[in-house]
DNA sequence: TCATATTTTTAGTCACACCTAAAACTATAA
DNA sequence: TTATAGTTTTAGGTGTGACTAAAAATATGA
């Protein structure tokens, strides 16, 4: 059974709305996702339930079933794929290659993933520190905590954003906050949640709470 | 004004079959090529005409226009690159790229395209030995002549193939004939059209006028 | 020239993916 | 408990790109 291109979004939007298959999902939520009208969200659940990849229970929003979160994760691993090809290989910056991934993404050739994957040398994270699903959709996962919940003193390393926006990334490019950046944290502000970070042990970053809550490190 | 995937097919199939737009096609001989019924391309033939892609006379066939010419010519480029792309990056043979070319030439962004072409260092020639228009859809055209046309004795190169199907390209690649090859007639029989061929001045090939026919040099 | 074969277009239908408007259902809070 | 606000579904419609069957136009050759 395969999936068109629309089915794939929409599968790949519920997946990341149910936080990997462990909550359900309502279709107000996926509309804003997909950028879409309720309605169209409705009519294409009920394909997707017929398709067995949800389990959709009309008014009471939509699970996931194993089968969809495998068609689901082979989708995430292209995309994050192609984004690494479009930044190691072409020259992207890191904010430039959502779009074009989300069009890649569709192309319907196992070869192709798997030489693309030898080609990248196996990478196992994308240019926003987002883990690549292997073949099989298994995910190696690292502990990750937003830069909003560390406190004072506490030491880590940058390892993915939450937010991939081309706003958000190139403001990071802008202040020097990057994936693999050492961080430590030397304030945080009660009054308005901002926060003073040490990045590589040498410059001083000041960010607001919104900003903190976007970023996402790995503790040390 | 964009076309949609459809649309850049259909395109793409009637440059193809005018020759480069040098004679006007028939709604059956576009309908044989993009394997679908005579009534859809009528619809379609309609839809590019409004596009002004097409010159459509009900009854009188089709002529392309410059500006879909150009079109026509972009989308081959994005082909014929994603097709080196496969080859020389990925390891792909030259009989199994075309399906993917066909999926990848739709992708929309010049960025990618240019990047690509980059990274491949500016190919002229695709795996099959076809040219690669530049961004302008300016061809670099080689005089080519099918096997078939040269005389005994002549000498040539190979340059491209006629035929891509992935029946003629694996044949090709069992008995060593390749894009490169230095060649000699030696012989030419004339009850079948057969002919007999010296490879790089040390392997003889035997071979059908059919396949005769679907090889390309260039004289020397 | 005129009958017939061939090609092409038109008419009507379908699946897909979207839309708006209206109806149906659920959640909420007075 | 019940009015109402908010959510979701249904009904009906659109554009795209395909199909079959039938009608119309063109090409052919006796
Ligand atoms: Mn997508
Ligand atoms: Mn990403
Ligand atoms: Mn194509
Ligand atoms: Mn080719």
């Amino acid at each position: 059974m395969t999936l068109t291109t629309a089915e794939e979004n929409y599968l790949k939007a519920i997946y990341h709305l149910s936080d990997g298959g462990t909550k359900s999902v309502s279709t107000n939520d996926v509309a804003a996702e997909i950028k879409t009208k309720a309605a169209s969200v409705s009519d294409m659940l009920r394909k997707l339930g017929e398709k067995e990849v949800i389990e959709y229970r009309k008014y009471y929003g939509v699970n996931i079933t194993e089968e969809g979160k495998k068609r689901a994760l082979q989708t995430i691993r292209k995309h994050r794929l192609w984004e690494v090809f479009l930044v190691d290989k072409l020259q992207f910056a890191w904010d430039e290659v959502h779009e074009v991934a989300e069009e890649l993404e569709h192309i319907q050739s196992p070869l192709l993933i798997q030489r693309l994957d030898e080609f990248l040398n196996y990478p196992k994270f994308d240019p926003h520190g987002d883990p690549i699903p292997d073949e099989f959709g298994d995910v190696r996962a690292r502990p990750r905590v937003a830069l909003i919940e560390m406190d004072i003193n506490q030491t880590g390393q940058i390892v993915a954003v939450k937010d991939s926006s081309a706003a958000f990334l190139k403001y990071l490019d802008k202040v020097g906050a990057y994936i693999g950046a050492r961080i430590k944290v030397l304030d945080k502000v009660e009054f308005d949640g901002s926060m003073e970070i040490l990045v590589d042990q040498k410059k001083t970053l000041f960010m607001s709470k919104d900003v903190a809550a976007n970023i996402l490190a790995i503790q040390s």
